[in-house]
DNA sequence: ATAAACCCTATAGTTAACTCTAGGTCAAGC
DNA sequence: GCTTGACCTAGAGTTAACTATAGGGTTTAT
C-alpha cells in the first residue's frame, strides 16, 4: 500500500507544508516519486516519520534528526553513533520527566493555593502563610 | 535583601537579556527600580519568576502568562480564572507526561534494536523481525 | 579623575520551525 | 477539450523567544 503526501499527512497529524519541509531539510531521503515527482508514501516511510517525531518530541532539532537520517543512509558503519544517540535521547527524556515532576509539584500547591483562596474569597490568608511562600 | 538583575539571573540560570524581555513583556511589572532606574528585585520577585518559569516549562506561552501576572495585579476578582488556569496546566503536564511515556517506549525499543545490531555488527538481522517492525 | 564594571532603553538581528504564495504540471471527470 | 483538484518547486513571510548592539548614565576602585 503506498500513500499520498496529504494521506500520510493526515495519518501522522501534520501538515502537507510540514512534511515538504522535513523532505527539504533531508529528513525524508527515502520516499520515492512517481515519474512525474509526486511523493510516494510507503508503510516504512510512514514508520521513519514516527520516529523522526520521537526524536522532535525529545526535543532534539531537525539538524541533528538529520545528523540520524543520515547516519542510517551510511549503514552498519554507524551503528555505534546511532546506539549512542538513543542513550543520549534517553537520557534527556528522563530528564524532562524529572524536571516535570518537578513542574508538576508546583503546579499542585498552586492548586492547593487557589482552591484555598476561593473559599475564603480572598488571597490574603495566604499572606504570611506557609502555603503562600513556595 | 535585594537583587540585581544580573545576580537574579544567575539564580534562575537565565542570561539579563531575558529578564529584561520578560520585562518588557509584561512579566514583572512588580519589580522595583531605584530613583536613577536600576532593577530591584526582592525575594518574592524571585519567587514569581520562579512560578514564570514553571508555567514556562508546560509550553505555556510568555503571551498567556502575562495574562496571568495581569490577573495577579487585578486582586481577588481573578481567583477563579487563576485557578482555573492552574488546572489546566496541571492537564497540560500530564498529557506531556503521557507522551513522554510514549516516546520512551519506541525509544527502549530502538535502544534494544540498535544493541542487538551492534553484538551482530549488521542491522539485517532486524530484517523481517519483529523488532524492526514498531 | 578616570577607567572598569555595572546598570538602562530602544531597536535591530537571529534562529527554528514552520506556513504560505506564486506559478506550474498532470490525471480524472464532465 | 476543459475545468477541478491534487501534486510539485522555489522562495517569501511569520512567529516566538530570545540575543545582541548602540548609545548613554552611575558607582567603585585605583
Amino acid at each position: 500500500m503506498k500513500y499520498s503526501i496529504s494521506e500520510v499527512a493526515q495519518k501522522l497529524n501534520l501538515t502537507v507544508y510540514t512534511l515538504r519541509y522535513y523532505d527539504k531539510e533531508g529528513l525524508m531521503p527515502f520516499v520515492e516519486r512517481t515519474p512525474n515527482g509526486t511523493r510516494l508514501f510507503k508503510e516504512s516511510d510512514i514508520d521513519a516519520l514516527k520516529v523522526i517525531e520521537c526524536l522532535k518530541s525529545t526535543g532534539m532539532p531537525i539538524k541533528e534528526i538529520k545528523k540520524f537520517i543520515d547516519w542510517c543512509s551510511d549503514g552498519d558503519s554507524t551503528l555505534q553513533q546511532r546506539y549512542d544517540m538513543f542513550l543520549e535521547r534517553k537520557a534527556a527524556v528522563e530528564a524532562q520527566v524529572e524536571e516535570l515532576k518537578q513542574t508538576m509539584k508546583l503546579i499542585d500547591h498552586k492548586c492547593e493555593y487557589y482552591k484555598t483562596a476561593l473559599k475564603a474569597g480572598t488571597e490574603n490568608i495566604h499572606k504570611d502563610n506557609k502555603i503562600g511562600n513556595i
